[in-house]
DNA sequence: CCCTATAATGCTCAGTTTGAGCAAAAGGAG
DNA sequence: CTCCTTTTGCTCAAACTGAGCATTATAGGG
């Protein structure tokens, strides 16, 4: 605790992740990256001037998308091990971390820089709202191989970290488990970053449609973590308003649930579970547009924030249980 | 992005709130400071050495303690509002941060350096094991007085504010909500480091008993969020029995849950939860010291970290509901 | 104007989980 | 042998969940 003159000084940089959901899609803020793979969140240094933290990330951030962020929370802080490897000529003598955030906001209107882009195209396997994606078979294939014969202990716990972690068999499909399963991929060879932080090439039968985009650096681990994050934390706090216009029926909150947590669920019981938890209220007015029976337009209460205890959404699949 | 050249350089602190339960008291490693109040958490800095950031405090920490960490998690990140009132002098062209972890530990031995003290002398509002603690009324009587009269809208907001997070009323207990209450008792005055920040003396009303030991900078801060993290861990991943000894038994075990999360548990019940999670295993001895029928002794299922879902021990209380 | 398709909304019901408590079992102390 | 203490086994009602049937309110086509 004394006093340490010659303590390492390193850089900072604030990393986003910005989530935005647009007619059931949900869209995460991407720019355009000079290095190995052009795809990378947004990302700026700690600045003097920055108040804190937060409100760095917060100011350059709105400057960017023009639109307030509705919310911000820290992810994770990460030492420089990727960022080593991006630039080995800086060596490790200066060292850099980066302090990732979380970030929701309400609309998905084109950014002033870079552009929103469908979160699935990262993590195909990760939607299943309409069933099982494409993506699943060819991958769990391939890591049924990687796993190899059963036969020796290594193998045996591959296979069942596989069968955990991707709901294979009896197992329960766990959307939280973004980060997880992304890292198993990442360790079984079967994303492209595994290949350029190698600085090997990527063989060539690892297609984009399967493994999902690449991006730069751990950027797509970051995305992973966030995923992780906002599927777990719309079950215990009411963060899905975040990313809700002012007025909005019980379906498009459904919808909006559903493109985050990728699974369908059981549209009574969302309903159900809204009411009972007071989250909303009715404006008044109704949404003519709905192809049906026209539904009552609600808002978002406020002043539940700090009420609880836990208002959030739980979702609850419609099928539950495990996909093959 | 592109190429920065003249992005400012920051010191990065470790910070450790290092966990360990002894007979049912819930310690944390401390440090003697040399500034204004005597206490606080154990931090270096991360040194060029270092191979990553948890590495780093895994090391430095495992060598002051000569315990391996069962356990460690990154709770959060810094920026250097408190250490730059610390060392005014330095101002603000010298930013730095601290990034903090959570690190779990199965033995109470004396550490080489610092020593273990309970937490609830950091937060004697916190203990409801016992039922209502003696800190809690005039605590209450003091935010009250704070508040102040409920006719303007400031007063009435923060009056709801001291009802929810304290559970004054109807509004039930809320054991997670730890960093929310020392949050408010903060901005209320309440605890001496508020004075400290501002750099004016407190006022001699508050008594240690009451507010609880103050701490060097922010580190009261940091362990409250360190609490309010692990209080709301243990009910959906085990790492509860990281601060266990290899073999146990129920009662130890439900001793060792009550003292984290503050309040009393049913017997009957938690052990239900344990025995249909399939958390631990008997080992066929049985404990005698109990005072009363001999009990089973058990051992934590390694195996079932991966398995999930949610193996985690649930805390309920035996009387839900509010505290006067 | 009636019929049909479509979605919103209302309600029921069985299975499970949760909170609470009674009672028996198994030791030690006097 | 009896009392005291703690562990352990078991029951029961209330609340919660997952699932599905039924009704209501619009739009569009005959």
């Amino acid at each position: 605790m004394g006093s340490r003159d010659r303590e390492s000084r390193v850089r900072v940089d604030l990393t986003a992740v910005v989530i935005a959901v647009r007619e059931g899609t949900p869209c995460v803020l991407t720019v355009e990256a000079s290095a190995q793979p052009a795809i990378a969140l947004p990302s700026g240094p700690l600045e003097p001037g920055h108040q804190s933290l937060q409100s760095g990330l917060r100011s350059w951030v709105e400057r960017q998308t023009q639109h307030p962020l509705g919310y911000v929370e820290q992810l994770y802080t990460f030492g420089d091990r990727a960022t080593a490897q991006l630039e080995p000529d800086v060596a490790s003598q200066q060292k850099a971390i980066s302090i990732t955030y979380l970030a929701l906001v309400a609309s998905t209107d084109p950014p002033r820089q870079g552009r929103w882009r469908n979160w699935y195209d990262f993590f195909p396997w990760e939607d299943m709202r309409a069933g099982v994606p494409a993506a699943r078979d060819p991958l769990l294939k391939r890591l049924k191989s990687w796993a190899g014969k059963p036969g020796r202990p290594t193998n045996k716990r591959r296979l069942e970290r596989a069968r955990l972690t991707f709901g294979i068999g009896d197992a329960p499909w766990d959307e939280e488990r973004v980060l997880e399963r992304y890292e198993l991929l990442y360790e079984a060879g079967l994303v492209p970053e595994a290949f350029v932080d190698r600085g090997t090439q990527p063989p060539s039968r690892i297609n984009n449609a399967v493994s999902g985009l690449p991006m730069v650096s751990d950027h797509r681990r970051i995305l992973a973590t966030a995923i992780s994050r906002l599927r777990a934390k719309i079950k215990y706090r009411p963060v899905l308003f975040e990313l809700m216009p002012p007025a909005f029926t019980l379906s498009e909150l459904q919808k909006t649930a559903e493109a985050l947590s990728g699974i369908p669920l059981h549209k009574q019981n969302f309903r159900r579970l809204i009411a009972q938890q007071g989250l909303v209220e009715e404006t008044g007015e109704v949404a003519m547009d709905t192809g049906g029976r026209p539904a009552k337009l609600v808002r978002f209460r406020r002043e539940v924030t700090l009420e609880r205890p836990a208002p959030g959404v739980r979702v609850s699949a419609t099928r539950r249980g495990s996909y093959p």
